[in-house]
DNA sequence: ACGGATCTGTTGGATAAGCAACACCGGAGA
DNA sequence: TCTCCGGTGTTGCTTATCCAACAGATCCGT
């Protein structure tokens, strides 16, 4: 579940052709009119692919943006190779500038960002935060539970990558994170 | 035969895809390799489609650059409207800048153009002029025959369009087509 | 001259994608 | 209220693409 690639890796070309084709055409659209005007016959037509095959592939528009967050934040902790880590300090610290920069990047690529939109992604966002750090937490062989940790800092790493992604003028983002860290790491002490 | 846009239209979306992607791959691979390194693998590999499937839709990599270049061509053609006219002096001279215009910039998409390739494009190229001349001609209603004197206009208007494209420093080019429009549309004359 | 490697075209059977049609829903007007 | 319209999911059958395997060609190093 950390990192779906192996699998993907022998998949029959046309699907991973058409889910490409479906992300790509997806990606477009948000950046253009947003996540809510957006119609599964919008992205069909751009993807060039019927709107059967569509279906086979997501259950719905909230099925294809849950696979496509997932995807790309996915991308943003493999390029810092955290998915492969244990817990630090520093991989924490890396982690909150992977999910500062995400949501960052996020709103700059994204026509009219709704309530709905948000949430959805918060959602899928979170559960992969936390999914990672239970990973961490369980390599440290602790018998104390990981679960109400885990989900303290989650929601406090998400919390501050959307205080500052949203901020006005941003403040630089290696102080806002030297003066954010502790405040999560104190909760995660136990397990250094 | 001029424009088969049409019938392209109402092909399966699956066949429209996959040229598009052998397509876009081969015109890649062109400008990075140029066309007599490339194999019919290399093809496949970037357009994301299976070997079996190239031949389904084309002989060899010759039919493929045959292809490449006759849609590039119709494009340039199309894009002056030039393949629903008839015969006149604007219309050749638009012709004769239409044919510097695409080898001038086929020389600077393609990686080490060899003689092989140059000949082959000559190959396409020509018949598309001569065809295109033809139906012009024929327009005129004339009892006269088309056939020779479209020959040594279509060798007349590539010869110049390969002296432009290869010359050093570029002359201003529609100085060059002022020049050289009289001595091929004397030998049309007889059709105005 | 001999293998090994790489590319070419071709085949039969397996599978994903396309199509047309359907029932359903929610909103916009007459 | 009624109907029309645009979007949603779903289905059975058709078709394009994939795959693995094949024989043949060409080139290269020994």
């Amino acid at each position: 579940m950390l990192s779906n690639l192996k699998e993907e890796e022998k998949l029959d070309p046309r699907v991973k052709r058409t889910r490409g084709l479906i992300l790509g055409a997806f990606e477009n659209l948000i950046a253009e009119k947003g996540f809510e005007s957006i119609s599964v016959q919008d992205v069909t037509d751009k993807a060039q692919i019927n709107r059967a095959t569509f279906y086979a592939h997501f259950a719905d528009k909230y099925a294809l943006l849950d696979y496509s967050i997932s995807q790309k934040f996915m991308q943003e902790i493999e390029k810092r190779t955290l998915n492969a880590c244990h817990y630090t300090n520093d991989n924490l610290r890396n982690m909150i500038l992977a999910v500062c920069d995400f949501l960052s990047h996020l709103h700059s690529d994204c026509a009219q960002p709704h309530q709905q939109f948000e949430s959805l992604v918060e959602g899928t966002i979170k559960k992969q935060i936390f999914d990672l750090l239970s990973h961490w937490l369980k390599q440290t062989k602790t018998k104390i539970s990981t679960e109400i940790p885990a989900t303290v800092a989650t929601w406090a790493i998400y919390g501050l990558a959307s205080l500052y992604s949203h901020s006005k003028k941003r403040p630089a983002l290696d102080k806002f994170v030297d003066d954010a860290l502790p405040l999560v790491a104190v909760n995660l002490e136990q397990f250094t």
